[in-house]
DNA sequence: CCTGTTCGTTGCGTGCCAAAACTATCGGCA
DNA sequence: TGCCGATAGTTTTGGCACGCAACGAACAGG
């Protein structure tokens, strides 16, 4: 159990740098440029704002041009001096988002400037369901996307959000317990209405924060470090720093609800006790609040603010459980920003009071800092992130797909 | 308290490359892999290592044995073959790490081999005590070390480890709740022995958790993820992702001592209750055990085996809490070693069993991957890593060194 | 119609690395 | 002793990226 010789050392893994090193970088970073302005900038803005020549950025731009991630608007931007050409990330490059969990499955299509070109989705209950029912589901969505989706659409990759544990090579789901899912490939079933698209599967959560980390490809949001929580039946959650999803050293990273909240407190189906999941959990809050479990987080919310005793007590606990949890994140990685997301995000502002005054108390930095407490509106903000981390990786390295 | 406002978006902040860039990167490059060697390279072995050509590498190492970052040894590499001169990073150049904690006070001189060039530390008692006290005391250790230290040393920097919490930009501590300390520049005190020497300070675990990830200036240890755990009275973490530590947006990142175990448990001078500190601090211990508050932990330990009935209870309490603590860390960031590091890390063998047999309970992905237990050794390891720190940035950067 | 302004392109120079040829210096072997 | 193979390190040539600066293009306003 205990490792008692000395660690061990490895070489460093950076590559060695080049000339076609540069232009990758570069080539990157005016796509990302491109992507990330405000308002469709002509190759001179470019330039400006990349902190590059205009010569360069007008090859570098011209290249994009030509591999068709990047589109010239035809009216001309106007003012003094010689018009210019607006550039705008390529419309017809897009990515399928697809997610499956207890209560939503989605499948989105969106385009490298961020907007959804298709969307088709469900609200079954799948708790407890066997994986093919939930894939079948799921192939008929992502059939209706792919028909409505625009004639020309170049499609880049699709992800799958699934709300558990995915394995570091993002092919299969290990365990998904409010599912009921167990060791499932799902890429064998999708494959036939997948077309050849390669799929790359991911943990729900995780992707949801990658979404409001960077809500278009290439654009990061003002928040760079924050904790997400995506509360439905049960809650996950990721940690964001700089911008960057943690994925952790197998890409297990982000399981929040099955941290500790409560030593010794009510036992909890993956083998621990006391989760958090087991307080703040959609279904542990109704049956605590005496509630059907098939209450929605909204109508909690709607009862404790009319007076429900119930209600409120299972608001109050979920809220200070999530405080204890929360800071004890916030403690470890100084994390200013909590989101709330998926169905919890609905009671935000229910639990807002309590949990930030947790959080003030129990945040050791807290005289320094502030720590703000804000909501995801996306409801299916894990399809979203699956698209845009596929886009994301284009932006990234903009030269791959060229020579492609 | 709760932000509804939807998240505004700023620019990307990557830099442009250009010719100048691929030079900067492939020196760092070549004397990062100069310092990784297992044994003195040779330009040729350079090139390979690092992947650039023979020619290349030579043009690069010799800027870097003319800037004299890097020594070549006298003695030739025998083998068929022309012989080789073997490289070496430079003996002379050095930093210094200083350190002050409530039981410790270190300076210690290192250089680019992370060969300790000479060291003075104490042990004295700084509960509670004046920071003029312990900066004085330290201001002494580092007079004797540049008095001890090799003649033609150039020293590039000095860093300071302090238990507790240290504003973004390393100049002052906010607050060291185990020395009593708030609000303490330290630089003004010491800038009269350092002689123009830059000082920058930090945490120490921060810096001990460096130290660990990274044993000597450019080599990566065996392990890129885990969570550091530094006992001392309080006790103090970090988190290490990819052989990088994580400082959080405002560098207040690692404060573990104070995560929550059990709410609503022991209040803590911090102003929460039930702080992981509360329970497996050396203080907390010892009171629980009904032993004197100088008692170590060693001690604790030998009586714990002893049959000594409240160290026992002392021990097997810490253990609960360090696994229900560090089980949350490994939860939500999937890291697959918890170090511990400090006075506690004497103790690793009596924890090990319980918390290693917690962490399988409470880790959610836990069938999924193993999790080590293992220990650091230096006990100054904060005087270490705050050395080592300074000597990372130029293997980074040799550039900004070489012009210098 | 002229002028000032900004956009975008073109040609040239510089700096860096890759590739390959070349030289230096060993060990081994007849 | 002298030759040969092997490896280290250097030199030369070429290619490719960007910066720089000058130029042409296309507008707005007087």
């Amino acid at each position: 159990m205990l490792d008692p010789s000395p660690a061990r050392t490895v070489a460093r893994a950076t590559g060695a740098a080049r000339q076609s090193t540069v232009r990758e970088s570069n080539l990157g970073l005016a796509l990302a440029t491109i992507c990330a302005a405000p308002s469709p900038p002509s190759r001179a803005t470019v330039a400006a704002e990349a902190g590059i020549t205009r010569s360069t950025a007008s090859r570098l731009v011209d290249e994009l041009v030509g591999s068709g991630l990047v589109d010239e608007g035809v009216a001309r931007l106007a003012g003094p001096g010689r018009p210019a050409t607006p550039l705008l990330p390529a419309a017809r490059v897009c990515a399928l988002g697809l997610q499956v969990n207890a209560a939503h499955v989605a499948v989105r299509m969106i385009n490298l400037r961020g907007e959804v070109l298709a969307e088709s989705r469900s609200e079954p209950d799948l708790v407890g369901s066997h994986p093919d029912e939930g894939l079948q589901l799921l192939a008929g969505h992502v059939r209706r996307v792919l028909d409505q989706g625009p004639a020309g659409a170049r499609l880049l990759g699709a992800g799958l959000a699934l709300p558990g544990v995915v394995d570091a090579a993002g092919t299969r789901l290990l365990k998904a317990p409010n599912l009921g899912w167990t060791e499932v490939d799902p890429r064998a079933g999708l494959a036939p209405v997948l077309a050849g698209i390669p799929l790359s599967v991911a943990n729900e959560a995780n992707l949801a924060a990658h979404a409001f980390a960077q809500p278009t490809p290439g654009r990061r949001s003002a928040h760079a470090h924050f904790v997400y929580l995506s509360g439905e039946i049960g809650i996950g959650g990721a940690v964001v720093t700089d911008h960057q999803v943690q994925e952790g050293s197998h890409g297990f990273a982000g399981e929040i609800g099955h941290v500790t909240y409560l030593p010794g407190g009510d036992p909890c189906p993956c083998g621990s006790s006391g989760c958090l999941e087991r307080y703040a959990g959609r279904l542990a809050m109704t049956t605590r609040a005496g509630l059907p479990p098939s209450t929605t987080l909204v109508e909690l919310g709607r009862l404790a603010r009319h007076g429900h005793e119930g209600s409120s007590r299972a608001l109050a606990l979920a809220a200070e459980a999530l405080g204890v949890v929360l800071s004890g994140a916030i403690n470890l990685l100084d994390l200013p920003t909590v989101v709330l997301g998926g169905e919890i995000g609905d009671l935000a502002e229910d639990l807002a009071p309590v949990l930030t005054q947790t959080l003030q108390e129990r945040v050791m930095a807290s005289p320094w800092m502030t720590i703000q407490v804000t909501r995801d509106r996306d409801d299916v903000a894990g399809a979203t992130g699956a698209a845009l981390r596929q886009l994301s990786q284009v932006v990234q390295n903009p030269s791959a797909y060229v020579a492609a």
